[in-house]
Parts: C-alpha cells; structure tokens; sequence
RNA sequence: GGCCCCAUCAUCUAAUGGUUAGGAUAGCGCCCUUUCACGGCGUCAAUACGAGUUCGAAUCUCGUUGGGGUCACCA
C-alpha cells in the first residue's frame, strides 16, 4: 500500500476557523489512523493578505487542539520548506515545463482589456466570462520583445476546449466538468508569485501528497487541478471534500453570525476536547450511536468513506453539552489545575485558597457546571462574602419572624462542637423542632445568608466548605442587612 | 445567471431495498431533591415534492422545488 501523506494547507489569515479546525482534524485522524504523516502547510502566496503573527497563532491554535503535525514550518521535513512564499523558484521552474509542451502560455493582457472584454461578455449576456486566449496567437518573437521589453505579464493555463473533466472523490463519488465551462485560469502572476491552483497542485506532488482532503468550496476548482496534473503527466491524489459547516440559516460558517475562531471558543471556555469532538461529528460518525469521544477513540475509529455530503449547522447549544459531558469526566486534580488557572485570570485573583478548599468546592459543583470559569461565576460566595442578597429570594423567604428564628439557629450552631455537614443538619433540624416550624424556614434563609442566592449545592454542602466561622459571621451580617 | 454539490425531526445524525424510521442536543412533562443541577422515566418532532423501477423505496432512476458552493493576477 502506498504510503500515507496528507496535509493541512491554510492561508495565513491570522486566525484558526473552526471549519479549518475540522478539516484539520479530519486530516490528521486520517494519517493517524492509517500510519501517515499530517503535513503543515502555508498558503502565503498573497503579498496583500501577509498578517503579521499568523503562523504562529496557527500553530498555536493546532498545537492547543491537541493536533501535532509531523511536517511543517518550525517542524521541519525533507519536503521543504513549507512556507509557499519561499517555494517562489521552484513554482517558476515547473511552469516552464507547462510553457514547453503548450499547457501554459504567456499574457500580456492589461488589466484594462480583461475588464473590457468581462463588460461586453456581460453584456453578450454569455454564460460565463472567460479570458479569449488572445495570448495565445503571439508568436514566439512577440513574446519575447514584450519579456525583453519589460511588458508585465501572467501565465495562463490553456485550458483544451471540449474535454471531460472527470475525477473520483472519496466523498462524492465521480464528479464531471466540461472543460468549455474551466477559464485559463492565471497560473502565474505579475508579480511573479503563483496563484494556489499552481502552488497547491506542485507542492502536492513534490510532498507526495496521496490524499487531498479539503473544504467543498474547492469542489469546483479541482478541474483545473486535475488539468494541471494532466499536463505534467503526473499521478493525481486521491481527493477527498469535507461538507461545508454552516450558519444557523445554513449558509457558509462565517464571521458575521458568530464566533468562527478556534481562539474564540478557547477564551470563551470551551475545553478543547470538547471542541475537536463536536467538529468532528460535524460531518461525520462511525455508524453507531456513540457521540462522546476523545482524542484516542476518534483515530480508532474515523475513515473518510463515513464523511457525509451535506453541510452540517454549527450548533452551540450541542457543543455546550458536550463541554459540560468532558467537564464531568475530568478528573478532580485536572479541574482543580483549570480552576486555578481561571482564578488567576478572575476578580478574586488576589485571594489565595488552599487546594483542600478548591476541591471541595468541585465536587460541590461539579454536577452543575458546563464551563470551568462557571465554579467562580455561579458560586462566587466561595471566594468572598455575598455583596448583596437576591431579591426575589428575599421576598419569598425573608418572613417577619424569620430573623429570630436565624438568630437562633445561629447560636445553636455556634454552640456546634462538631461543625460537621451531618452536625450542621442535626443542628437545624432540632432548631426547627424546638421553634415547632418546617426546615425550609431555616434551610432557605440559611442559604441566602450564606450565598446570597437561591441556587446551589445543599446548604449543609455549603456550610460545611464555609466552615463555623465563616458561617457565623455571614448570619451575622446578613441579619443586619436583611430586615 | 452558468457550472458543480447537496436534501431524514428545530439542530447533529443512524437506518446502504423489508424497522412501529433509531439515538443525541434543545424544548416540554413527571420522578428524585425543601434550592439549583446531575440522574431516571416519558413526550413532542423528520424521510421536500412528483413520477418511475420493484412483491416491497428514506434507500435505485428521472424530473421538479429548495438550499449551498463557485465563477479573481484571493486562498
């Protein structure tokens, strides 16, 4: 079997989106999976696209994925480099080849004719505007006065009229151009840089690459590809095109309607392996029924024949789910170090807690997370005394007599030899006997003194973690504040 | 508009000629719990439409409709 090579070939916009994330993924399980090698690669052979730092925060936001690829820039391999922008030599010598055998022809069109000739195209209301082939009349003197001369130029593919253009893809089964539909795409531009029809179809067979596995949206241009292998006689990949991930109105995932960075989802809280799970499943599964996986269990079980057509909604609400799902399955010393690090980055940044401490508030909480940063935000009474006391919690459990009754509860609790959560609630439950009252009149007053909400672990669970002095103190307060 | 791709619950999907069309998320209800979650149980909900092929079609074929992608000296 011939040896797998793919590759993950993004321009470098300055960030990772998460369809690129997926088609990443979706590579690297491949060559995992199959004993191949995953492959970095930087489209950069735009000069008005160069973003500074890009690269490195796409390989920031690979590498936090949790998607370590065997060849790229930085990494290194024998098939750099990896870098389109510093490949400039090579994509100029095998274009000449093209030239030589009549795959490729020089242009010398202006920019103002090319627009010229779209108009009247349009306005022939043709089809499709294509370029004319003019060039391709100039004798071999012409070319070469103009080159001699200076004139800027682009070379074209000449593209042969009247062909099939058929090719086999993984995911769509065979898919036919007409070649009258295909324009000579430049190959070439005047700035002497290759466009990534050129660049991409080169670098692919001198990485031998054995599979392409990309977005849909290159479904259409692939023809020209397929040209391009043709005319250099060389062995074609085998293509593969992941369905698109899309908006909530199923149009193409983008900026506008929501977070597409994989840098977004991160500060925004999402666990990592929570997000490589959900992307995916964004397109495909293993035929059963299972829908957690980690990392391991997806290169055991993904082949790209599972791959579906059709693009897949972006849902939140299942990734959310899905975060709370790997939340809960983490280990305790592994939230604990999350937590720690959330901490730093919080408002109570400036108080330390002891490990002990942190843990008990895990486990008080861990059932009613989805989101590591949640342990701080919907239980904030751990960290420091409540500011203020919900309203609505007030109203409906703050009676008239309910002062007293805490006032005595307190007491008996600080009479507490053993603040234990089982001597907290023998404590009150014989507090609500003595008063001849229900528990809830003291449990509810008890957490919102202590909490200052109306949510959250068993108040005993609470108490307990506060401890008795912290406990008597938050009475304390709260039967001076509330009245 | 041309070309190409796609079409099962709101969403992600399973079922590759024979199922009461299954699961998950979200929603709703009940149970558990003097809170909130978790969990458990239940419920709502889909084969876009029309022809064919076949004893039998979500599944194969054709058409219609709808959606998307792409038509650059961007990738």
């Amino acid at each position: 079997m011939e040896k797998i090579r793919v590759r993950f070939a993004p321009s470098p916009t300055g960030y990772l989106h998460v369809g690129g994330l997926r088609t990443a993924l979706y590579n690297f399980l491949f060559a995992r999976r199959n004993n191949g090698k995953f492959i970095l690669r930087i489209e950069d052979t735009d000069r008005n696209r160069y973003v500074e730092g890009a690269v490195e925060n796409l390989i920031s936001a690979l590498k936090w994925s949790g998607l370590e690829f065997d060849e790229g820039p930085v990494a290194g391999g024998n098939f750099g480099p990896y870098m389109q922008s510093e490949r400039l030599d090579i994509y100029q010598e095998h274009v000449k080849e093209l030239i030589k055998n009549g795959s490729a022809y020089y242009c010398f069109c202006t920019p103002e004719r090319l627009e010229k000739l779209k108009e009247e195209q349009q306005k022939q209301k043709l089809p499709q505007a294509k370029y004319d082939k003019q060039c391709l009349t100039l004798s071999k003197n012409e070319i070469e006065t103009n080159i001699r001369n200076n004139v800027p130029f682009v070379i074209r593919l000449n593209v042969e009229p009247n062909k099939k253009i058929i090719f086999d893809d993984i995911v769509r089964g065979k898919v036919e151009f007409e070649s009258n539909n295909i324009d000579d795409q430049v190959l070439i531009k005047s700035d002497g840089y290759p466009t990534y029809h050129l660049a991409n179809v080169v670098d692919d067979h001198l990485m031998q690459i054995s599979h392409v596995i990309r977005g849909e949206e290159w479904l259409s241009s692939t023809p020209k590809h397929v040209i391009l292998y043709d005319a250099f006689k060389w062995e074609r990949p085998t293509f593969a095109h992941l369905p698109l991930l899309l908006n909530p109105d199923r149009s193409k995932l983008s900026k506008r309607q929501g977070d597409v960075a994989v840098e977004d989802y991160r500060v925004k809280g999402f666990l990592k392996e929570a997000l490589v799970n959900f992307v995916a499943l964004l397109g495909w599964n293993a035929g059963d029924d299972k829908e957690f996986y980690n990392m391991n269990e997806l290169i055991d079980s993904f082949s790209l024949e599972r791959v579906n057509k059709s693009g897949a909604v972006f849902d939140l609400e299942k990734l959310n789910w899905l975060n709370a799902e790997h939340l809960r399955r983490k280990t305790q010393e592994e939230i604990l170090a999350l937590l720690k690090d959330e901490l730093k980055n919080s408002e109570f940044s400036h108080f330390s807690f002891s490990d002990e401490y942190l843990v008990q508030i895990i486990s008080a909480m861990k059932e009613r997370v989805s989101f590591v940063k949640e342990f701080i935000t919907k239980s904030p009474y751990f960290f420091d005394p409540p500011k203020f006391y919900e309203e609505a919690a007030v109203q409906k459990n703050w009676k008239d007599d309910t002062g007293s009754q805490l006032k005595i509860l307190r007491d008996e609790f600080a009479a507490l030899a053993d603040p234990s959560k089982e001597g907290f609630e023998h404590a009150l439950a014989s507090t609500a006997e003595k008063l001849g009252i229900g528990k809830g009149k003291l449990i509810h007053p008890l957490r919102l003194s202590v909490s200052g909400m109306s949510t959250g672990p068993g108040v005993f669970d609470i108490v307990m973690i506060l401890g008795k002095e912290e406990t008597l103190k938050r009475i304390d307060t709260a039967l001076e504040k509330i009245k």
